[in-house]
DNA sequence: GCAAAAAGTTAGCTTCGGCTAATAATCATC
DNA sequence: GATGATTATTAGCCGAAGCTAACTTTTTGC
């Protein structure tokens, strides 16, 4: 082996590893929206079918405790998604309305997409709220595009 | 509407709530060993390619800092799955080889299945990446049986 | 309209997983 | 074998996201 191969050979590892490392810090970058994308998704769910977004439903749909939905909507309120009034329910900004869409179309897509390859209801809801951070639009695309066709 | 098809609806109601609540709980579950996955996987791998698993290599491959390394190291080590000794490198525990093995199979068959789904290389080793770790045993048996037909 | 229940908030604790700065050990090279 | 470079560790900071306990506000039911 001569030392340009040990050159070449060392380069292409070098932009493998750098490949990888932008993988996982991808994903850290995806797990830091996570709960506020469940959020927000959530609060629109229950203005849409309740009139209003309380913190107890939130709290119990979620499966956490009040007080943990608080400091949660404090977050949320910090990053403009939501506004809110002490004691009242909550309310989602713009930006909140916008971010809410696009994770229920996400969750949708990627529910009907499990559904589709054959999976049960509960498993696939389940699945499927983990699996939906962690999809780039062009899995997303082609999920689409497979359950339209089956 | 009778008094009975109120309690009823609310008895469903309240099952499909809970059911949602397991639902992100079990989510919650999985985040939790989500990092602690990704490092037995690698270990594993690089203890295979070189030889021994040095932090050093972890740090650049996992695209975070050596303390940061260190201090995973820490976690890991007292969950008994990987030993190690100040200044030398890593080695996995009977449990930590053994959950490295079925972490390496779940993203091989992830990765394989956005493989044959159409997706390109980078984008799949992304989202396999995030994807693995909210995969339960039946949407994996689905991903691997379509792999393996198409 | 008051009392009790329910809901919401606040304070304070924990763990995880990231970081920087400083220090210590190991390794390579001469 | 000294020394400079690399690697590893330690200390200490931070924010996210969970919890319990205690308190306040609102709502409900009589
Ligand atoms: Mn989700
Ligand atoms: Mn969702
Ligand atoms: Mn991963
Ligand atoms: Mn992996």
């Amino acid at each position: 082996m001569t030392d340009d191969d040990n050159l070449d050979s060392n380069e292409a590892e070098a932009r493998a590893v750098e490949s990888r490392a932008e993988a996982f810090i991808g994903v850290r970058e995806a797990r830091r929206s996570e709960v506020a994308e469940d959020y927000v998704e959530l609060i629109a769910e229950l203005i849409h079918e309740n009139g209003e977004a309380r913190p107890v439903d939130i709290a119990t749909r979620m499966g956490v405790t009040a007080p943990t939905v608080a400091k949660t909507l404090g977050r949320l309120a910090r990053d403009g998604l939501i506004t809110r009034a002490k004691y009242r329910s909550v309310f989602l900004t713009e930006e909140g309305r916008a971010l809410a869409k696009e994770c229920r179309h996400r969750h949708e897509i990627v529910l009907r997409f499990l559904l589709s390859l054959g999976l049960d209801p509960e498993t696939a809801e389940r699945d499927a709220e983990g699996i939906e951070h962690h999809v780039s639009e062009r899995t997303l695309a082609l999920f689409a595009a497979f359950s339209k066709r089956s």
